[in-house]
DNA sequence: TTTTAAATTTAGGGTAACCTAAATAACAAC
DNA sequence: GTTGTTATTTAGGTTACCCTAAATTTAAAA
């Protein structure tokens, strides 16, 4: 397996293609690549197994995709918990470090790391790091944007693109952070939050609103 | 930079390419790969500044290219004492793993990584980490083929490969240890040592001699 | 000095992973 | 139901890194 080939199985888990049919856009646009290249890389993934490609309508993972790309995410969490927690790295930072390092960890060695960091159960970023614990996760919580109007909810996840990371910090956004859906306007792309600690009123975009995910508390 | 390329420096300069010219058959035969190859990337390496070619003579590493193998061979090392000290692998199983590592880490990740470490002098096969240290260690240590027959030496280092880890090993010899070499036969490729701490008489290849690096005490 | 052996290069080819431009399919709007 | 827009695929092309077979250069041996 390549770093390239890894990569797409990673996004197309992130994107939801263990249970739904993922457009080829969507991985274009998330990897910066163009549309062809992802069609012929969807018909090599296919006969690797690790995909199920539709035409013209989209992809899902296999069992075996989705277990190598639950792989893949644990090894990258436990690479972003040593750097926070042992290297100092400022939360921000380690994505693109742990980008790189995830697709040279043997299993012995992410087994050996976790031990080390005593078994975290979620990355810097409020990830899951078990591959149990992922598919809990998954079911437990929700985008923002799906949140109920009116009742509250906890902070679980934040996507970790360090761009996304900022745009929440500055929005004063953060794991563990109470907040209430207060209103929400789709033709102006808005969402109206109150913040449970400082009771002020946040509004963030509703297309970003969708990289945190939230538990109903 | 590709971590193909990033091997074909670090090669280059364990076989001597800093100082002289190294033949493509040794790289290739280092590489595994076939002599065309070689030529064909030397070329590229040329073209990007890293390596001077001299055609059916062999290439050596330009100031830019023997940094940038230093810093790779830092890397590697950095990894392997981590590996060893904190994840308690085995020293003879930590190669490939850092081999891997090392094309995945930043420079910031490198100096924290060696800051969390405390700064360790060497690998756990006796290599130095610092590059400054590496010139020295270069200067001050010899094959164990070129050590003085009858003067008594320690072994300071051994070039990490699992399988040569495992041949030094069951001859008894490791890092720290005293010998002399008491005899040497070239037509049969013979090396008669004597061990310092035991009193034994050690036969070992002369050829696979070349793999440990002594210093005279 | 000629011959022979070994190392190297040239020639020609393959796969992976990218691209652009053009053709086609799907879907939404009228 | 035709039309137009958008997504996708097909066609054809590029670069990196690998290969084998054949030609060439170098160096050693006769």
């Amino acid at each position: 397996m390549s770093p390239t080939k890894e990569d797409y199985l990673k996004i197309l888990f992130e994107l939801g293609g263990r249970t739904e049919q993922v457009p080829n856009k969507e991985i274009a646009n998330r990897l910066s690549i163009s549309p062809p290249t992802v069609t012929e890389m969807m018909n090599s993934l296919v006969k690797a197994g690790w995909v199920v490609y539709t035409p013209y309508k989209g992809s899902k993972l296999t069992q075996e995709g989705t277990d190598y790309a639950k792989k893949l995410i644990r090894k990258h969490r436990l690479w972003e918990v040593f750097l926070v927690k042992h290297l100092g790295f400022n939360i921000n930072e380690v994505h693109p470090e742990a980008e790189l390092l995830e697709h040279s960890t043997s299993a012995e060695l992410a087994d050996r790391l976790e031990a080390y960091l005593e078994f975290p159960e979620y990355c810097p970023h409020g990830g899951a790091i078990s591959t149990e614990l992922m598919e809990e996760q998954e079911v437990s919580t929700v985008h923002l944007t799906e949140a109920v109007l009116g009742e509250p909810v906890r902070i679980s996840r934040i996507v970790d693109e360090d761009k996304l990371l900022q745009y929440f910090e500055n929005h004063d956004l953060r794991i563990g952070d109470r907040v209430t859906v207060t209103g929400r306007d789709s033709g102006l792309d808005l969402l109206t939050l109150n913040h449970g600690t400082t009771d002020k009123e946040i509004q963030i975009s509703q297309t970003i609103a969708q990289y945190l995910f939230v538990e109903h508390i």
